[in-house]
RNA sequence: GCGCCCGUAGCUCAAUCGGAUAGAGCAUCGGCCUUCUAAGCCGAGGGUUACAGGUUCGAUUCCUGUCGGGCGUACCA
């Protein structure tokens, strides 16, 4: 509807420009809004506003000219000024009903496009270190990724989801020295225990498992506990082997799924994070200080230089993410898209600072960062502290077995990334029944029941008849749901654009709730049946996006609840 | 100190990259089930969009400053 407004709006100004009244080479952006209150019309538009002064007149004498100049067409009742020079578009009826049969037609694609076209982007997300489970907050990086790379594939991008393991360096020692520490009968706090070692329970557990002999079985590899507590190395494999494991099964919990694994190690393994620094220096971006060398990334906006190889020799975190990010490159991904918690944000500027420094004509913006803010999760109307090394965190699992996994992932996504999230986990329980996604899911199982109920009383739905008497629909909020219907393709493009997955939420609920009133005012099955047709057509249509939409977040549409 | 994110109803959050009277949910109060699922609907109260300026037809949105919160500011990741 709206591009079909707009090309009306610009053969007019075309027509306008003719008649001397507009500079030939005036080229304003002709700009449609849905409006809020349907006493403004379907749509809106500030096209005089914005170019009154080009024609040199008062807005609203303005917009007078532009709606004498607007051609007859089939789509419009009227057009008026409103407010400061507003110009508010009544559509037709069958021009906002026409969006239900293109919804049958086009069914669970209703609201792709294909912008993407078919391009190559790789989304890495979660890439949580293997020290632990996964808490909370890799839960929010995990339904944000997620639904951003739904969000890219409905925009027609080619979408590789990709995790990143830092199965190598300090931290991993720390697991390491942690594991060995429980192997030998060590507890935190005991003499011998390693400083900032891992306290969690899990890591008992871990070591048991090691001191037991057991095969751990994850994705790519299997690995036997050797039974010795001397053997660092045999536990370093084990540790990262067996938290993989837990990891993979958070992931299946959640169904979250990824095409590419890519480990850390791999890269020092290939040569890729030697070739990275020689490359570095080759460019003379580097320089020796203090027994360490230094990456020069105050030349790429950095405030001042960085480590690269320390003194005791090993790189520090970013090198091998510089690597990775050529890795990247060099396989095609022109668009990357990195999710990941606010904590890191730092890395973004010395990544980028590095690849520039590579002079590999990567463009200077790459990759394209979206950072989650952190989640702060409440229990007993207490904050609960997420610490890792301390052992008092809430994993994720734990939340979808409480919680659910629709509601988890919805309460996780609904809101935009760059706001703080408080969960709370006693509302998540108690009130499990107020949960908003509940809210859109039963809409969703109403209009199933229709058809159930149609079935019951010996009747049966004519799509076909129902499409042929759409003008039998007068309400007024039978035209709103249908324009709400018709904003979906736009929603999915903008929260494309943006990576703002929780827009789809948003939409959804106002949606849900548009049709809840509805269904509450207007009996769908009617003795008429031309007008049951119609109505079931409609809420059928409703029940589609609906499910389009849950399916972008990841969430279950049920039948019946 | 410096950098990034944020500040909207009692609480948790929206507001489609500047639009008309700033919206939902929870909580509070009052209505609606012999009729398609009450996990629902209808109504009421609740706001100087932290504060002060600026930009323009128009600002929650953009700019500057102040205050407040989170994160970062490692030869950890």
């Amino acid at each position: 509807m709206k591009p079909q407004l707009i090309s009306l709006i610009e053969d007019t100004l075309s027509a306008l420009k003719d008649a001397g009244k507009l500079p030939a080479n005036a080229a304003p952006k002709v700009m449609i809004e849905n409006t809020k209150d349907k006493a403004h019309g379907d749509y809106a538009s500030n096209i005089a506003m914005a170019s009154a002064k080009l024609a040199g007149m008062k807005p609203r004498d303005w917009a007078e000219e532009i709606i004498k100049a607007l051609p007859e067409s089939p789509i419009l009742n009227k057009a008026e000024i409103a407010g400061p020079g507003f110009i508010n578009f009544f559509v037709t009826e069958a021009a906002s009903f026409a969006i239900v049969d293109t919804i049958f037609n086009q069914a669970n694609k209703f609201g792709h496009n294909d912008s993407g076209k078919g391009q190559k982007v790789q989304v890495e997300f979660v890439s949580a270190n293997p020290t632990g489970p996964l808490h909370v907050g890799h839960g929010r990086g995990a339904a944000v990724g997620d639904c951003i790379c739904r969000l890219l594939e409905a925009n027609g991008w080619d979408v590789t989801r990709e995790f990143y393991y830092n199965d190598a360096g300090a931290q991993i020692n720390n697991l390491a020295f942690s594991v060995q520490a429980r192997c030998k009968g060590l507890a935190p706090g005991d003499e011998g225990w390693p400083e900032d070692g891992y306290r969690g329970d899990y890591i008992k557990d871990l070591a048991d498992s090691f001191m037991a002999g057991d095969t751990i079985e994850s994705a790519d590899q299997s690995f036997t506990g050797t039974k010795d507590a001397d053997d660092l190395e045999a536990i370093r494999h084990f540790a990262v082997a067996y938290l993989r494991r837990e990891q993979d099964l958070d992931l299946k919990a959640f169904e979250v799924d990824f095409d590419v694994y890519f480990l850390e190690s791999s890269l020092y393994a290939d040569g890729k994070v030697e070739k990275t620094v020689e490359q570095l220096v080759a460019n003379g971006f580097t320089y020796e200080d203090g027994g360490a060398l230094w990456l020069k990334t105050t030349e790429f906006g950095d405030d001042k230089d960085r480590v690269m190889r320390k003194t005791d020799g090993g790189y520090t975190y970013f090198v091998p993410d510089v690597a990775y990010h050529l890795d990247k490159w060099q396989r095609g991904f022109k668009r990357v898209v990195n999710e990941q918690g606010a904590d890191h944000h730092s890395t973004i500027t010395r990544v980028r600072a590095g690849l520039q420094a590579l002079k590999a004509d990567i463009p200077q913006g790459y990759p394209d960062y979206v950072l989650h803010q952190m989640v702060t999760v409440m229990k007993g109307g207490e904050e609960v502290k997420i610490s890792k090394r301390a052992g008092s965190y809430v994993t994720l699992r734990d939340l979808i077995d409480q919680v659910g996994r629709d509601a988890t992932r919805y309460f996780l996504s609904a809101r935009s990334p760059s706001s703080q999230l408080t969960f709370d986990i006693d509302l998540a329980l108690s009130q499990s029944n107020d949960n908003p996604v509940y809210y859109i899911q039963y809409a969703h199982a109403r209009i199933c029941s229709i058809l159930r109920k149609l079935n019951e009383q010996g009747l049966s739905w004519d799509q076909a008849n129902g499409l042929a008497n759409l003008d039998a629909l007068s309400e007024d909020q039978e035209k709103l749901l249908a324009n709400k219907l018709a904003r979906f393709p736009e929603i999915i493009s903008v929260a494309g654009t943006q990576n703002a997955p929780h827009m789809i939420a948003n939409y959804l609920h106002e949606l849900a709730s548009d049709f809840h009133t509805y269904y509450n005012s207007h009996k769908t099955i009617v003795e008429d049946a031309n007008l049951r047709d119609a109505r079931i057509c409609l809420t059928q249509a409703v029940r589609q996006v609906i499910a389009n939409g849950l399916d972008l977040m990841g969430i279950s549409a049920p039948e019946e609840m």
